[in-house]
DNA sequence: TTGACACACTTAGTTAGGCTAACTAACTTA
DNA sequence: TAAGTTAGTTAGCCTAACTAAGTGTGTCAA
């Protein structure tokens, strides 16, 4: 299957959040990272300043994250997550796990093997070069 | 690097041919399917036939696609490649196959077998799964 | 044979998520 | 303090997805 229609795909609605995979992917950000700067966020997700403050705002909108001011620099935004953002991202995370863990024991042992190892190189690439 | 990051960089336009990646792949099917009805061609990008339209009707304007009627129906077209637009997606071919071969070399022989070994089992799946 | 339904495609309108350009406000520095 | 830089937003454009509705063609059964 060409990597276009995985995309398309994962373009879709995540079910077990409600989110867009834009959204989702900038909340655990968010969750994780907290406080970051919107200058921060868009950096780490690979977009434009403006592209992320419509993602923020739609993620302000919706209640899971906040913006509070930055108290040493009065342009800057601080941002984080909500109580119900954690839960939202939690729960989604939950699910994919299971959904992986579901997929995965149709393997046999070798093909986990397999798998397992090209892993390991696909994530020194991944470090090595930002792929 | 999340699998929403890659995708992201998939998303602009392929420097070699100067087409988006809907519009390349819907090419690539004509190019190698062809004839075929817009449903078939929709069907096989898996989006509804009215982005299918669209993106039809943005390759033909560039002169890459051209329909003629189905003699059998007609309600139905049939879709084909120009010659140019062969040319456009075999010079992109070329160019992506000689750049993935580049990366390639950067591994050690360790990690080409893994890939490979990987690549046997995810294609596996994706019959299987359609995933 | 014709009326009803089904099908292929297009058109219209919405939405998400990219982008650049241009703006405001705040900070820094000469 | 004036000039320049930086953080973020707004406006406007593009692609590409969707649904709903329209047009025209095909099919089939009463």
């Amino acid at each position: 299957m060409p990597l276009l229609h995985l995309l398309r795909s994962l373009r879709r609605t995540d079910e077990a959040t409600g989110l867009s995979p834009a959204r989702l992917s900038a909340l655990s950000v968010i969750v994780f990272g907290a406080p970051l700067s919107l200058a921060d966020l868009a950096a780490a997700e690979q977009v434009r300043p403006p592209t992320m403050s419509k993602i923020v705002a739609a993620l302000e909108a919706e209640g899971l994250v906040k913006r509070s001011p930055n108290p040493n620099d009065g342009r800057a935004i601080r941002l984080s997550a909500t109580a119900k953002g954690v839960r939202v991202l939690e729960r989604g995370r939950r699910m994919r796990v299971e959904s992986l863990a579901a997929r995965l024991q149709e393997l046999d042992s070798e093909e986990i093997t397999a798998l397992s190892n090209a892993a390991g190189t696909i994530e020194r690439l991944a470090r090595e070069k930002d792929f």
